[in-house]
DNA sequence: GATGAATGAGGGTTCATTCAT
DNA sequence: GATGAATGAACCCTCATTCAT
């Protein structure tokens, strides 16, 4: 009781008691996307994640069953974006032209190439290889992009280029002098043209 | 102690648990990173390595630094035996048309498409991502996969090839329905025709 | 709420989950006596309860001012039944022949002996041992037994019979050779004939 | 480094380092057990145990799987002292009368009848009910008691005996007025004489 | 050189209770 | 009257690391 009297209306006490806030559970799903990508998943406590969000421990626990099934959450949401992302630029593509040019786009620096989505896309497959139920993520994510894909190439063709943008961005990752983007370019006319 | 102090014969060889031992060193190591393998970095404790290893607690910390030098030299070793069994594959090989089949066993089963070896490599490069001093593990190791490629084929298809397997690699430990040996052939040999 | 709703006819008397419910505190009182003896008072939530009972959350401490006068009022309910159906069981003997009969059916089988029983008495001393206020609880159980026994025998030997009552129903409880009801029946007669 | 170093002799830190505790297991046990006749298992946690004895709390799980484990051990240690002590009391009667004697006795004040062990015994009895594998604490403690008794009773008698003194000490547990030493001992020598 | 008992910060989670609606 | 989102202290336990022997 005393400690919730302000003893004059100057210093009164900053008590974060935020009720209402309709858009906790979302917001606290981006945030462990966030604390990910900032710290990686061995370094994304529940307090961190707690702190990051402005909001309780026991929210955490109130909106989710523990901290695997927000990280399945968050790593869902990743998912999503990215393959969102992929077919929403692969759908801009009104020719076969175009969407080569989207595909080179979306290695050389727009999506996949960048340091965020790379280093998410690791702690997600150290992820699913200890659990397996959410093989599904990449799974899909895998599918959808072949669908963008095969609106332009032919489902072999398709294949192949997928595979090479994942390999060619994780090694441009790690690569000192990573491919340019005429060199990127020229393989995926080369898988292109053997259709 | 006492349990295993012999009564009477004093100079009994009784074998002692921890034995005279000489190579602990590297049996920590292998150890360590068969424990990354069974339980991820997340699940690897000193505790545990120490148990796997046959080996005191005080024994990690008095040959190393920390649990994250021991992390690291681990990966080291797994770095140098992927790169040196891909270049042993690769050296073997006398003709250009051998060292096509040899890169697409390398990736169909051998070792790159193996369970373990993927699993290893996640942890590894999501590890490297929080620890950027170890980017030199995946660089060198590239260095030398385009090395023995180069042997047979030009720098430019070298590196294309190396970024195939990797994405290949990869997507076929997610997909349902893997790319069958005979698709993969075929887009190594498309790569390796633009020469 | 919206799963609830009906999307088109307005008046539709839909079940609400929580519906009306005059009854709702007692519910409460009887599905938290069942949580104990589920559970234990150790996994006795106020979740826990709530679900049980189907009842909001909010609905423990608006009837309860806390938890533990919800167990409170529990054992109460307890204390009443056990010691009622001890009162009703020697009510219904006519003559002292069938009150020794009686009471030995409420050690053998009827009540006592049940795990049930048993499991709550347990919970219920232990609690009373912190929460002394509830001594009254056990003592009043105590007093009703004691004056349905003498109804039938002396007050002595009614409080003798009273311990015994409680001692053979703990040890039977525990013993993997219980004392069988021939045995019961003559200590009963012994004790009875010493009046 | 900076924290442990003494800015000079007078201030120097005071930071309990005790190594080399050789005892510190039992201790650990003889204060768990402490700590639950003086708050129950209820409000025993590891915390206050490892404060009371004066310990790290990881000292609790590196002697013990988890609590579960220190408050069984504890137990154990409980239900051999009980039933030693009564071993030893009655072991001291030489003839049938010091017997009877002993045992109103270990009723009336000594041990059984003692606040302290009947506490415990209520915590125990609960514990048990929800973890059925220490079912064999109060079984052995019950065997040791009859056997004690039996150097002087039959194994009938014994039973019996052993019963009452059970729902005796309860009953007068809780009873405002319980029942004289001088009734007791009635009761005992009623019970033997129908031998 | 080698050990393992000891440490204590930090981990995930549960819980009774509060209170704006 | 009744709700349930929100709180934060406290729970048990794991961990890398230290250091007296």
């Amino acid at each position: 009781m005393d400690e919730n009297t302000p003893k004059d209306t100057i210093n009164a006490p900053v008590r974060r008691k935020r009720r209402y806030d309709p858009s906790r559970r979302e917001r606290i799903i981006a945030v462990t996307l966030e604390a990910i990508e900032l710290y990686g998943i061995t370094g994304t406590s529940t307090r961190k994640v707690a702190e990051m969000a402005d909001v309780s421990l026991g929210s955490l626990t109130y909106y989710f069953e523990g901290i695997n099934q927000l990280i399945e959450e968050a790593f869902t949401q990743l998912s999503l974006s990215i393959s969102n992302e992929f077919r929403d630029v692969l759908g801009a593509a009104k020719t076969r032209e175009e969407a080569l040019i989207a595909v080179v786009d979306f290695i050389d620096q727009k999506i996949w190439g960048s340091h965020s989505t790379l280093t998410l896309s690791f702690e997600l497959y150290t992820f699913v290889t200890r659990h397996p139920q959410l093989k599904s993520l990449p799974q899909s994510w895998m599918k959808q992009s072949r669908a963008a894909l095969e609106q332009h190439f032919t489902p072999a063709t398709a294949r192949v280029i997928d595979a090479f943008v994942e390999g060619i961005g994780i090694h441009n990752y790690f690569d000192r002098e990573p491919m340019t983007r005429t060199e990127i370019e020229r393989v995926i006319r080369l898988i292109a043209s053997a259709e």
